[in-house]
DNA sequence: CCTATACTTCGTCATATAACGAAGTATACA
DNA sequence: TGTATACTTCGTTATATGACGAAGTATAGG
């Protein structure tokens, strides 16, 4: 049950959802997501945790960066079953269409460039 | 988005996903959910009302009494697949099958008797 | 080493949520 | 036409959550 609750949690937050279905494409760096989300480096940070204790994403850290992805085809099915319910549900949202495009023109800039985010405030 | 977000945020209090899992088996009315989760009827009242929101339910009034129940076929099927999510997860936990034997034991009492939980206060 | 970078953790604040009892509404029955 | 019943709505309170900035940690590069 807590396995559960903890998932429907996890989605029960906009910006949470957004942040996963950014990663259908493939993995995203922290400052990718701080980037396209519009919030602070803190606030994103713990948003992935709770994802990431979820189980709905993996997390991968390579040097100075932290990468996450959606959950391979090992884990737990009610992880799986969820994560396809949330693509299947809003796929076609607007908000989440939006963000597709964001991923495409994020993806390709510059890391120097992108991870601004931290020198902005 | 707002749809799905009801549907997660509904679906994030383990008294809702047990009332939920509580009407497997057919619609029950308030009284016997109330006597079941061992809440109090306002509180009981608006869980189901958030559940009724996010159309994981439906409800029926028959005179004086109010019967919820799980959406049927048509349904949209962001509800469905939620409601297949839920079951698959949790369908074994142990409050969850604590919670259908209390379902056939309260199917039987008199309703008199059962709607006790209003005088107990 | 020392500094910068890329996060994460912590502390704080404002808002959201779950619980209750009291009061309100709607229906059946005397 | 009261009165009891079966909820629902409202107001309050305690706790949970999401946001931020400041401080902490880990790694790369000079």
């Amino acid at each position: 049950m807590l396995i559960f609750l903890n998932i429907a949690k996890a989605l029960s937050d906009e910006n949470r959802v957004r942040a996963l279905m950014m990663l259908s494409r493939g993995e995203l760096c922290v400052c990718q997501l701080i980037e396209m989300l519009g919030l602070a480096p803190s606030t994103v940070s713990k948003h992935m945790s709770i994802l990431r204790q979820a189980r709905l994403v993996r997390a991968r850290k390579e040097g100075r960066w932290m990468y996450y992805s959606l959950p391979d085809e090992d884990a737990p099915r009610c992880v799986l079953e969820a994560v396809q319910w949330v693509q299947n549900a809003i796929a076609k949202d607007k908000q989440i269409v939006a963000d597709g495009k964001q991923v495409k023109r994020v993806s390709k800039l510059d890391r120097d460039k992108l991870c601004a985010c931290y020198k902005k405030g």
